[in-house]
DNA sequence: ACTTTGTTTTTTGTATACACTTGAAAAAAA
DNA sequence: TTTTTTTCAAGTGTATACAAAAAACAAAGT
């Protein structure tokens, strides 16, 4: 068993469940934490330098999250994910993602287009560092941007759960360079008609942007 | 502070986390506990007969739900829902019934099409029994079967969740006999729909479904 | 050698104790 | 009477103890 780097950063004034809750959700999604390996709360405990109660309540948050499951009387571990939940989470956010870059349209604020400029920039210059992590975030910061636009928080947080779940198999097509360059321009194609509120066009740039997304992560 | 008449379903052999969590959630949904009402933990412990501890781990599981809100240091208590609430979640379902339906059209099998006759037939029969809480049901079930054929986990566990934040305001409208035929008409509509396989006109049969609902919760 | 049974260990499920915050009430001062 | 301070009660946050279940392992019988 490999030794955890699993650090809990104390250094905000945050409820213990909350910051072992982040702690781990971080190790799930950065691969930390691997598929089918067991959660223990003894272990974690004694790891993380708390009590088994925090850490139960992080679990149960989790669980709800979907990024771990449980086993009734043997406890949790990382969530599975299998090449049918890919295509289930991708089939529903093909079609959020387009109600975002619609509702981004009609309600985007001035701040808003700026702010998307500067993101679908940011993007761009990252790819050119060719540093994984900072491509990852800069991709995150621009759909980020698009979906505040959108106004609506309950789709901000279905839409943020559904990435979440995905996440490591989206940060495999991020490391491919042969994808830059189209991504950078479904990038632009979006932020142009996001913002001349074209949201025929939008929408069509948006679903172009998954399905292509999907036809890659699904050959993994 | 009136008397809850809260009383959990020991039949079930669950861990208390889970019982717990379905009473609550149960009370929530039936209106027993009403928005913005105190959950605290002790008085519930007292009232339930188990420690807090699964009263804490399903109150954890209640918030991410979004059943609940925490306040730090305060506690929990039951979510308001507010108008602008509403709207968002209904935003996303129209969306998202929309692609169960399409997908259902694609997917759904012979014994799911005898199940949404069934369905349909057993609204309309209910409607005739005046009996809210039947009619409500037979509501679901038509819903349900439709969501199951889309043969989709994810958008059924979403739309499930979406369903449940405005239960109680649905369950208005399902009071209001004025809307019974209208309603009839529609499940009648979208179920020929499905079952013929035309995706086109069963999407947009799912849509006006929802566009009704909504101009009439929006009212209330 | 193989199955079955008993025992031990590990781990979860639940209860409870204690510390710390916060809000409110009561008491004292202006 | 009003304001401020103090005290106290109520409630959450966390740790820990104990019970019960499941899994792993060993031993005995076939």
């Amino acid at each position: 068993m490999g030794e955890l780097k699993l650090q809990m950063n104390m250094d905000e004034y945050l409820p213990l469940r909350d910051v072992v809750f982040n702690t781990l959700r971080q190790g799930i999604l950065t691969g930390e934490l691997k598929p089918g390996e067991r959660l223990m709360e003894i272990h974690l405990a004694d790891r993380l330098g708390v009590s088994r109660t925090p850490i139960r309540e992080a679990i149960r948050m989790l669980e709800l999250e979907g990024l771990v499951t449980m086993i009734p009387r043997r406890g949790a571990e990382v969530a599975r994910i299998s090449r049918q939940d890919i295509r289930d989470v991708l089939e529903v956010r093909l079609v959020l993602d387009s109600l975002a870059t619609k509702l981004a349209c009609e309600r985007i604020t001035e701040d808003q287009k700026e702010e998307l400029r500067s993101a679908a920039a940011g993007f761009e210059s990252a790819t050119g560092s060719g540093d994984v992590t900072l491509i990852a975030q800069a991709d995150v910061r621009f759909h980020d941007v698009i979906l505040a636009a959108s106004h609506n928080r309950r789709l901000i947080q279905m839409v943020n759960n559904l990435a979440e779940r995905i996440y490591r198999y989206r940060l495999e097509y991020i490391k491919d360079s042969a994808n830059y360059q189209r991504l950078i321009e479904e990038h632009s194609k979006i932020m142009d008609c996001v913002i001349n509120g074209d949201e025929g066009s939008a929408c069509i740039a948006a679903e172009i942007h998954i399905v292509n997304q999907e036809k890659v992560m699904l050959n993994m």
